[in-house]
RNA sequence: GGGCUCGUGGUCUAGCUGGUCAUGACGCGGCCCUUACAAGGCCGAGGUCGGUGGUUCGAACCCGCCCGAGCCCA
């Protein structure tokens, strides 16, 4: 076999190839600017198409949900630009926070504590460049038509400076807070988290019952036994909780307890949130062993008995197992315990307990001074917000509205760790009043940089303590509108605006189903409060890739479908075309089969363009009449028009794909094309082989980007014309000429033609194989001489009677959709009289008469059966009758 | 434990504002080299629409319960 030949120049000979072609055009479309967007502050909002991307991290790999979920933004990207013009599609790299901090530590060999936060982050600046080219590289190989001169990284000091505006805005609006709260805590990374970073693992360990005295002289009982996994709380606590409907303890309730070994004393409460399955259904609550703890903290005002501290090490609280790490703590308490006669049991048992997703630490429960996103008081506005968004798929809202419903703490932003954003605070060092930077200064970083004033302008002193903490990643990533359309603080007007006005309202938010209730309701949040505008109009859920066996990808199950591999085999088209077929919010398999259904597609798209070429010229001129079959073909290709851009602006990629398959496929290729072979020097059908072929091109072109394009430049452009303007996906998308046809008489031909195809299949005969007579009744007008040259027939008659038969009544079918409302209970019967035959059909009257009924004549259709009589055989079909002889 | 979503031939799916032969693709079997494409074309087989109870003249579709899967939150 011959090497295949390098094509430089896009050209329509030889087999189609994908390795060679699609790379060429990715090249071109990033060098020629084809996708740039230019920014025109005064243009007309409604005229910009501007989607908000996910930045991905991209020290991680490319993964298949990277790949789905840019290529779904494709899709809508390259429609819209053809549709309707200028359209932002940039991207993001998000490499702020802890996962670039630990690679440049790795990377350069060094640890982050070694040097000043701000000249780390360069060195954290440094190394993610490698990272991110080659995440450009990866993500270019996509073949999305992103902007690459529009991108942002959540590390530079752009970013910076906005998070921390940010920062200063709401602060400024009275949004936020520094308050004293429960947080879950890492003692390992000794950071407040959020329940976002918590995941739940199992892990062995005991359970104890211990015995609690009762204080007093006259009490119910002398003791009573709590069942717990965590004996090294009990110097933390600070009540026993019993369920008010729990008969057997409800005496406990009012009594004081006193605590072993430690011999402080409780009160005793009854609450409903006691789990009465549990142990023997007396609780004891603590600071804080879980969030029950921190509830009832809450809703009892019981004091603080902190007797863990920020590293997970006893405190003076615990006397003498001061110093001591809780699991050694836990291990004494018990071994005394037992010493002293309190422990009435131990055994072990595997339970579920929540631990930083990081680093697989058991988290604790700490009162620490940490800052707030005040959110709760306006629940109502962020779910109006979430209403006036339009939501692809619908049901999606549904989750985002519990969420919301749902919530119970304010917006947890500060995280005690060396990377990350910080915040630009400061405090008086005598009374620890706020100062915040000066919005010019920005970014700063408190660490490094001296606070705007020189004396607390609250009690006059000038020693200032630097906020050390970091802001949530979240609290950056929630500003990506705000990033991409330039939002800064401008000093002169003393307002906020935006470099990019245009784009604000974003058209769409790509989002995951997975993180609604974070990236899009934190996003929503943020811009809200700062613009008092939802930052979206629209928002298109993407579901999850999954495995060949319909499971989730990950890791540890070694079922991972790499982009990389894929694309080894798999033309980006392809990809795409599998991309497509899913339904947008669904989750969907990762299938081979489906990849192979989009290199056929492609082939046949390309075979299909070399046969137009060989029976039209490129640029037929416009007959002045239009025949029957060709203006049948172009009406029918403005219907698909109509349901595709529709399909395509609801954001109904599969509908609109298996749409236009079937209609390229099975009406133009299978029909047309092969009524076109016998045409080809027919002025009309030239014309509409072109039209047609070029319609199709713009059609597939937001799926397939490359072939088409390749086809396109190989075929209708210029050589050398400026691809930014010579593009196929900078084009005008297709609208309906307006071509009227007899639909009826087109669709009777194909059955027609298909009804003898059948007949010649069935025969075993050659497809091209001559029929000496066909006979058709029914409405073909217009279509004999395609019908004539297609299936070879040498003589056609087209008969004005209905040929010979003897009809005998087949079968009557019922408007069950009138007949029902309108016969309700009887619709029973009726059907029993036609099936036995017990009926009378009123030709004159045009009515039914069956079970004591009369049925008028749009309430049922008398299906005939025919035998024929005459020479030759008959063939029926839905709106034709077809006799050969 | 709570909420949301999903369950349709061997596989992936359409249909789900109720109307009676349930759509298409892949796979499977048979036939056909026809003025691009045999990696194509034509024909065919294959389904208790997860189970169950109900509403209705009529349920894949609406409602209840159960089973299974996924996501989110406890």
């Amino acid at each position: 076999m011959d090497a295949p030949e390098q094509t430089d120049e896009p050209s329509l000979e030889g087999d189609y190839e994908p390795e060679t072609v699609e790379s060429r055009w990715q090249q071109r479309w990033v060098d020629e600017d084809v996708y740039a967007y230019e920014s025109d502050p005064e243009r007309d909002p409604n005229t910009v198409y501007a989607i908000d991307t996910p930045p991905p991290t991209v020290s991680g790999s490319l993964h298949m949900g990277h790949l789905y979920g840019h290529t779904l933004q494709d899709f809508a990207a390259r429609f819209q630009r053809m549709h309707d013009g200028a359209v932002l599609f940039p991207f993001g790299y998000d490499d702020n926070g802890i996962a670039s901090e630990r690679l440049t530590e790795k990377e350069l060999d060094i640890r982050h504590q070694d040097y000043e936060r701000r000249e780390f982050q360069q060195l954290c600046r440094e190394v993610c460049q490698e990272y991110e080219a080659e995440f450009t590289e990866k993500m270019q190989g996509l073949g999305c038509s992103i902007d690459w001169n529009n991108t942002y990284k959540t590390i530079e000091p752009r970013v910076q400076r906005i998070s921390q505006l940010s920062f200063l805005d709401l602060y400024e609006k009275g949004r936020e807070y520094r308050k004293k709260a429960p947080a879950i805590w890492c003692p390992d990374c000794e950071t407040a988290i959020s329940q976002v970073e918590m995941e739940d693992d199992e892990r062995g360990s005991h359970f104890n019952d211990i015995a609690f005295e009762l204080v007093g002289d006259d009490t119910p009982r002398d003791e009573f036994v709590i069942s717990t996994t965590r004996p090294e709380l009990i110097p933390a606590c600070v009540s026993v909780f019993v369920h008010p409907d729990d008969e057997a303890n409800q005496d406990l309730v009012g009594e004081t307890a006193r605590i072993p070994i430690f011999g402080h004393e409780v009160p005793i409460i009854a609450d409903e949130r006691v789990d009465m399955e549990k142990g023997s259904g007396i609780v004891m609550c603590c600071t804080f062993g879980d969030q029950k703890d921190i509830e009832w903290y809450q809703a009892h005002d019981l004091p603080l008995r902190v007797a863990i501290d920020e590293s997970a090490t006893m405190t003076d609280l615990a006397g003498d197992y001061e110093g001591l790490s809780t699991e050694d703590a836990r291990e004494a308490i018990v071994e005394d315990l037992d010493a002293e006669g309190y422990l009435r049991d131990r055994w072990e048992i595997s339970h579920t307990v929540q631990v930083h997703e990081r680093c697989e630490t058991p988290v604790e429960f700490r009162v620490s001074k940490q800052w707030y996103v005040e959110m709760l008081d306006h629940k109502d506005e962020y779910l109006e917000a979430g209403r006036e968004m339009d939501w692809y798929p619908e049901k999606m809202f549904t989750r985002y509205k519990h969420w919301i419903e749902g919530l119970e703490w304010d917006w947890l932003i500060s995280r005690q760790r060396d990377s990350g954003i910080p915040f630009p605070v400061w405090y008086c060092g005598d009374c620890d009043h706020e100062i915040v930077a000066a919005k010019e200064d920005l970014p700063v970083d408190p660490l490094s940089d001296d606070p705007p004033v020189d004396s607390c302008p609250e009690c006059g002193g000038d020693e200032f303590v630097p906020e050390d903490d970091v802001f949530d990643t979240w609290a950056t990533s929630s500003l990506t509108p705000l990033i991409n359309a330039g939002w800064d603080w401008d000093a002169d007007a003393e307002t906020f605006r935006m470099e990019k006005p245009e784009l604000y309202p974003f058209d769409l938010r790509p989002q995951g189903h997975d993180i609604i209730s974070f990236w899009l309701f934190h996003t929503v949040v943020k811009c809200y409060e700062h613009t008092g505008e939802v930052p979206f109009d629209a928002t298109m859920i993407n579901g999850h890739v999954l495995d060949e066996n319909r499971e989730k990808m990950s890791k540890s199950k070694g079922n991972i479908v790499a982009p990389d591999e894929v694309l080894a085999d798999y033309p980006v088209d392809a990809v795409r075309f599998w991309a497509a077929s899913a339904a947008v919010g669904d989750d969907f398999p990762y299938q081979e089969k489906d990849l192979r259904a989009g290199e056929k597609l492609l082939r046949k798209l390309w075979n299909a363009s070399k046969l137009v070429d060989t029976l039209a010229p490129r640029d037929p001129e416009k007959p002045d009449e239009l025949e029957a079959i060709d203006r049948w073909l172009l009406a029918e290709l403005d219907d698909a028009i109509e349901e595709l851009t529709a399909q395509l602006e609801d954001y109904e990629f599969a509908k609109a794909r298996d749409r236009l398959r079937t209609f390229f496929w099975n009406t133009f290729c299978d029909d047309y094309l092969e009524i076109a072979k016998g045409r080809e020097d027919n002025p009309s059908t030239q014309y509409a082989l072109r039209t047609a072929h070029r319609t199709f091109l713009e059609l597939w072109a937001p799926f397939l980007p490359h072939a088409t394009e390749e086809i396109w430049q190989a075929v209708y452009t210029d050589d050398g014309a400026d691809l930014e303007d010579s593009s196929i996906h900078t084009r005008d998308w297709p609208t309906p000429q307006g071509y009227e046809a007899d639909l009826e008489a087109g669709e009777t031909a194909m059955e027609v033609i298909s009804a003898l195809r059948r007949y010649k299949s069935e025969n075993q005969l050659p497809l091209n194989a001559d029929l000496e007579s066909v006979s058709v009744y029914g409405p073909i007008e217009g279509f004999e001489g395609a019908i004539r040259n297609v299936m070879h027939v040498q003589e056609l008659t087209v008969l004005e009677d209905e040929p010979e038969v003897t009809t005998e009544i087949a079968s009557i079918d019922l408007d069950y959709s009138t007949l029902g409302p309108k016969f309700g209970s009887k619709v029973g019967d009726i059907d029993a009289g036609i099936e036995s035959g017990d009926y009378e059909l009123d030709r004159d009257a045009g009515v039914l008469r069956v079970a004591g009924e009369e049925l008028a004549a749009d309430l049922f259709e008398v299906e005939y059966e025919r035998t024929y009589s005459g020479e030759g055989e008959m063939i029926e079909t839905e709106s034709a009758v077809v006799i050969l002889e």
